[in-house]
DNA sequence: GTGCAATCTCAACCTAACTTGAGGTCAAGC
DNA sequence: GCTTGACCTCAAGTTAGGTTGAGATTGCAC
C-alpha cells in the first residue's frame, strides 16, 4: 500500500514555502502572515513544515490581485470562504469569485470615470470654490476603497 | 485706516477649523495633522487660533481627491508644491495640477480594464495553474498604488 | 553522519494615516 | 465677569499590512 502509488500522487505536490514564494513573488513573511490571518491553510511535514499545494498559488495570486483592486485582507478572506472546503477548487468555483471581482472592477472604473469627467468640468466652470461643485460631494463615497481619512469613508 | 475698509476684506473670509471640517467633511485632528504634515498652512488668530482661507477649502478637497486616486501625503505634498507662493492659486494653477491627476486617472483605468480582461480569460481558459497565465504578471505591477505586499510592489 | 541552507516560532519593530486624551486657553453670549 | 463650547499642544494609542531578529529544528546532499 505505501509502494508505487497507483494513482500517482507525486510528493512534488507539496511544495515548500521558499519555492511558494519564489512562484508568487510573495515573501516568505508574508505567506506566513497570510496564513495567521486565516487566508490560506498549508498542511504540514512530519518536521512541522509548510507544505502547499499547487492550488494554492492560485489562492495566493488572487490575494494579490483582490488587494490591487482595494480588498482588505478581511474581505478577501470573505470571498475566499466561498471556496469549497474540503475539495480542491475548480474552474467553476474561481469563475463564481471572479464574477464578484470582475463587479468591483467595472464599479470602479465607472468611479474614476465620474472623477475624471467632474475634474474636467470643475477646473473648466472655474467656480473654484468646490463646495457647491459636482465633483466635491462626499456624499459620493460610493467605493470605500483607498486610504482616506477615517471619518469620511466611515 | 482701520475703519470702514475700501476693498472689503471681511473677516469672514477666515475660518476657523471647526467650520473648514464642517465644510470639507474632514475631522478637526485630521486637518491639524496635515498642517503637520505640510500639506496646508493656516495663518493664526491673536489667540494662536487656526484661520484658513477660503481657497484651503479647494486645497483640502483636492487631498481628498487625490486619496482617492491612492497617492500618499506625500506624492500629494510634492503636488501641492506646484501651487504659487504668496499668492491664491487660481484657476490656471488648479489646471495644471488636474493635467496630472487626470493621467493618474486614466493610467488607473487602463489598469484595470486590463485586469479585467485578463481576469476574463484567464477563468475562461481553465488553465487553472496561473504561473503561465497573463493575469499573473508580477513584472506588470506598473500601477503601484493600493498596500500590497512591499516586497512585490518595491 | 555531517554540514548548511531552509524552516520553524514568537516577539518586537515599522510606516502611514489618523484618533484619543490630558490639561490648558480663547472668545462670544448673557 | 462668567460660563461654555471651540481651540490649543503634545504624547500616546490604533489599525493594516507586513518585516526583522533571535534562537531552535529540519531535511537534502555529499
Amino acid at each position: 500500500m505505501t509502494a508505487a502509488q497507483p494513482r500517482r500522487l507525486k510528493p512534488t505536490d507539496l511544495i515548500p514555502i521558499g519555492e511558494i514564494a519564489r512562484r508568487t513573488g510573495l515573501s516568505v513573511s508574508a505567506i506566513r502572515f497570510y496564513e495567521d490571518k486565516g487566508l490560506i491553510e498549508p498542511v504540514r511535514s512530519g518536521g512541522n513544515q509548510r507544505r502547499f499545494l499547487r492550488s494554492d498559488i492560485r489562492r495566493l495570486s488572487f490575494i494579490l490581485i483582490a488587494q490591487r483592486l482595494g480588498l482588505s485582507l478581511g474581505e478577501i478572506e470573505a470571498e475566499l470562504a466561498r471556496l469549497p472546503q474540503g475539495r480542491t477548487p475548480d474552474v467553476r468555483d474561481w469563475a463564481a469569485i471572479s464574477r464578484t471581482i470582475r463587479a468591483r472592477i467595472e464599479g470602479r472604473i465607472a468611479e474614476l470615470e465620474r472623477t475624471r469627467d467632474r475634474l474636467d468640468g470643475c477646473i473648466g466652470c472655474g467656480c473654484l470654490s468646490l463646495e457647491h461643485c459636482a465633483i466635491w460631494n462626499p456624499q459620493d463615497a460610493l467605493a470605500d476603497e483607498g486610504p482616506g481619512p477615517r471619518k469620511l469613508l466611515a
